[in-house]
DNA sequence: GTGAAAGCGCTAACAT
DNA sequence: ATGTTAGCGCTTTCAC
């Protein structure tokens, strides 16, 4: 099939052991040898065999990405960054989806895991224990879950909806809506009202729904019957749908009501009125992300609490609150 | 580190070879001794190890997927509907960026080319040479480009495009227009100027510029300006534009000029309004891919050609031309 | 600085 | 039906 390394250790007339090395330890061979070895390399078109590497030292030079669902648009740019991120390190970003599901989440893990050196695993919703277990096996990087111990990437909203809250208020807005799509205690809601309390805006709070577009049509009916003048989405496909909603209902956006989401996908950017939004930068987190598995994997990451931080992008679906 | 089965082989009280056998060749081996080696592996948490198997057989039990952008929004379904499918057979999927750049997709092609038995590639950039060299060297299956001898998913827009023509000379337009954002000769645009004249609809071309969410932008100013009353966009991201800015225009969508895109991606349901597009199914697609590449893979699949239809997907975005 | 040789975990002859 | 054994391509002691 392929040109391994003992054709082109001929072709360079020296060993085997003296290819490799020109390749893991350039510094421990001769310059003019190695000079030969990667010039009978090239000649012959030899790229080392992944398979035979990392069967020998146990290093795949992969990062695993477990994500809920990569269709959505959260995803993808984080997919690509960590991409970009990775390879300038040597290593190949591997993403395997779980459809949000826990039992395919632990049977992708088990498919993944083999064939990398680290896992990230993206809110997972394995119980603590799990995961505990996983990070003994393996380097692992949890991202917006905590476990004493493991290293850890928290994205934080809590600047992005302090800068919400402040624009709502300068805008004079004070009765708001929150449209939770997010059940159990990990999410987004604690933080919002807190803050938003913190800021002497009432907030009410629909839900929880799914993270549907169709949650965000349903939302905005019970909005358009009631005072609040702003809608703050759990996430941008909420937010469009609150936004589709309200144009059938001829309720104005900004005019009579204000929509914000969270996430900043390409949805928020094209949507008509385009989305104000609370932005997490995907290059941020991916870099981050990549950087903690590493120095997990090298020893140096266990336990560590990485943070990203977030910020308002201001667009054209909020205003000053009617009256 | 993990358990071998070298261990299992011990702790079933058999030889490796049969422990090997109870997993690639259940029916070669007594009922009863197959029932102990699954015991003795369950209790140890055995599972093969991918790089051993791949270096010994040559086979990896993994499908490439290289794409030119995983975040095109028309992209994440298919990645996830393959992955599905590739699981059931056996397979695992992987996926890699190009970023569009013909360099990147080389490098990106001899990364992941060591690591899969096959390759899907998707609109690929390179030249026909080096797709048969390619072809040569390892099954690959070549969607939306053609190589003479080589395994082909031929995504087909012709139905999508005459329900369009139908549906817009049903609603009595006469001038459209269609946004090229796409250059070179494997373009859209062939096939929607041959349809629409086919139909006695006048199409003027604007462009080619590139695919974004700006192209629709400056598209639709071109478009008020003019007499046309229907706009065919190269893609839903392009159509979103187009939409964006005859709200900001005030042209009223669909009363003053409809508006259809194409692929059907997320953005196109949930924009407003809701976007009337072309459909190719993210299913269909994903499948007829993995099946075309694991038949070439096993050798039956060589220079086979299949074809994906596309059909339109009414919305909101048309209606009766004015007037 | 370089070479020889062992062995990573597994599969596929081959032998029994 | 099951066991023995030779490598797959590479890295890594250990010699020299």
């Amino acid at each position: 099939m392929a040109v391994t390394i003992k054709q082109v250790a001929s072709a360079a007339g020296v060993s085997v052991s003296t290819v490799s090395r020109a390749f893991t330890a350039p510094d421990q061979v001769q310059p003019q040898t190695l000079q030969r070895v990667r010039e009978a390399a090239a000649a012959l078109g030899y790229s080392p065999n992944p398979a035979a590497r990392s069967l020998r030292g146990g290093r795949t030079g992969s990062l695993g990405l477990i994500i809920p669902d990569i269709a959505n648009p959260f995803f993808p740019p984080i997919f690509k960054a960590m991409q970009a991120r990775a390879r300038r390190l040597g290593y190949t970003v591997l993403a395997a989806d779980t459809d949000e599901r826990e039992y395919d989440e632990l049977e992708t893990i088990a498919a993944v895991s083999k064939q990398v050196d680290g896992l990230i695993l993206w809110a997972s919703t394995l119980p603590e224990e799990r995961l505990r277990e996983l990070g003994a096996e393996m380097p692992t990087v949890l991202v917006n879950r905590h476990v004493e111990g493991m290293a850890e990437l928290r994205i934080s909203l809590a600047q992005g909806i302090a800068q919400a809250a402040e624009h709502l208020k300068a805008y004079g807005h004070t009765r708001c809506v929150f449209v939770n799509a997010e059940h159990g205690e990990h999410g987004r809601g604690k933080s919002i009202r807190e803050v938003f309390e913190a800021h002497d805006l009432s907030l009410t709070e629909l839900g929880p729904y799914d993270p549907r577009f169709e949650t965000g049509l349903h939302a905005a009916t019970l909005v358009a019957a009631g005072e609040a003048t702003a809608v703050l989405a759990h996430n941008d496909l909420v937010a469009l749908g609150v936004l589709h909603q309200f144009a059938k209902l001829g309720v104005g956006v900004p005019d009579r009501v204000s929509v914000i989401g969270i996430d900043d996908t390409l949805l928020a950017a094209t949507s008509t009125p385009s989305l104000t939004t609370i932005r997490i930068s995907a290059d941020e987190v991916a870099t981050a992300a990549a950087d903690l598995l590493i120095d997990t994997i090298a020893g140096r990451g266990e336990g560590r609490v990485a943070g990203i931080g977030s910020r308002l992008i201001p667009r054209a679906s909020t205003g000053p609150a009617p009256g």
